[in-house]
DNA sequence: GTACGAATTCAAGTCGACTTGAGGTCAAGC
DNA sequence: GCTTGACCTCAAGTCGACTTGAATTCGTAC
């Protein structure tokens, strides 16, 4: 694959310079080298570029993300990990659910207090079944 | 409803007294007053403290889910803005389900080095197309 | 009446993931 | 050969949501 400058690859991937830079002090990406002053990178970064994206979007710290790639720079994910991994998104994605249902009733029950709406206080149940709420909480990225 | 010390009202909802008082001081709870130095609140306030957390789970920040209360502390959330919120977790979901397909891929694939899988290859792509990846950030809260 | 434990205040600290700013350097185009 | 503009470094700042710590004040039980 071609070499890449940083401003390239910040183009192409829409990541700023200064997070690259960032990503490579942290270890999380490398570059091949200098061209002057500006570091130079394989065009294999924004393909992993995409996956620390997606790792992201998982709820994958950037620590964990890292810990995914071999020293030569391949995923290199433990599999079982990967299941676990998935299997909480599994369950995010229910509780997800669940809160959109909750949100969409709120918004179209005409109860005057939807603390004394039945079906209200059903989902909420629901969701706290679900244990929804008081969770131990962590970052994730989110849409603005 | 009965009258709450702060400590019952921790170990009831599972907040912490510190998080309590922080919500005091931002606005987001309310507390009828003292008994000595002790803070009491209404029984009520557990309800406000699940849809506090429901809210967080679903992405909101303290300050727009103080902005879902009206002066009287009952949920006043305008409608609209929930349904956009309830079609954000639609989208949020359908990323998560890609995202979990794609772990449980690179769990399963045997190739060597998934950059060379097709599969992951297109599993990657659908992602991007699905923007899945380069969004701008935002904190929601996950499990540990 | 005094000791205890739980709650209080207030300022400061923490965490992750970046961003910002000041001051410096370099390759390419004119 | 000089300007330009994109890049560089390094330290410090930011943001949200809390937590921590030191010093203090109560109500209750003995």
């Amino acid at each position: 694959m071609r070499v890449l400058d940083i401003g390239e690859v910040a183009e192409r991937s829409g990541v700023v310079p200064s997070t690259l830079r960032y990503y490579e002090e942290i270890g999380l990406i490398a570059s091949l080298g200098r061209r002057g002053l500006r570091r130079q990178f394989d065009g294999d970064v924004l393909l992993k570029l995409s996956l620390i994206a997606m790792g992201k979007a998982a709820g994958f710290s950037l620590e964990e993300i890292a810990g995914m790639f071999g020293r030569d720079g391949r995923p290199e994910i433990p599999r079982d990990q990967l299941r676990v991994r998935a299997d909480e998104l599994q369950r995010q994605m229910v509780e997800l659910r669940t809160l959109r249902d909750v949100l969409r009733h709120v918004a179209d029950c005409p109860a005057p207090s939807h603390l004394e709406c039945p079906t209200f206080r059903k989902l909420m149940q629901a969701a706290s079944r679900e244990r929804l709420v008081y969770r131990p909480s962590r970052k994730s990225p989110r849409t603005r």
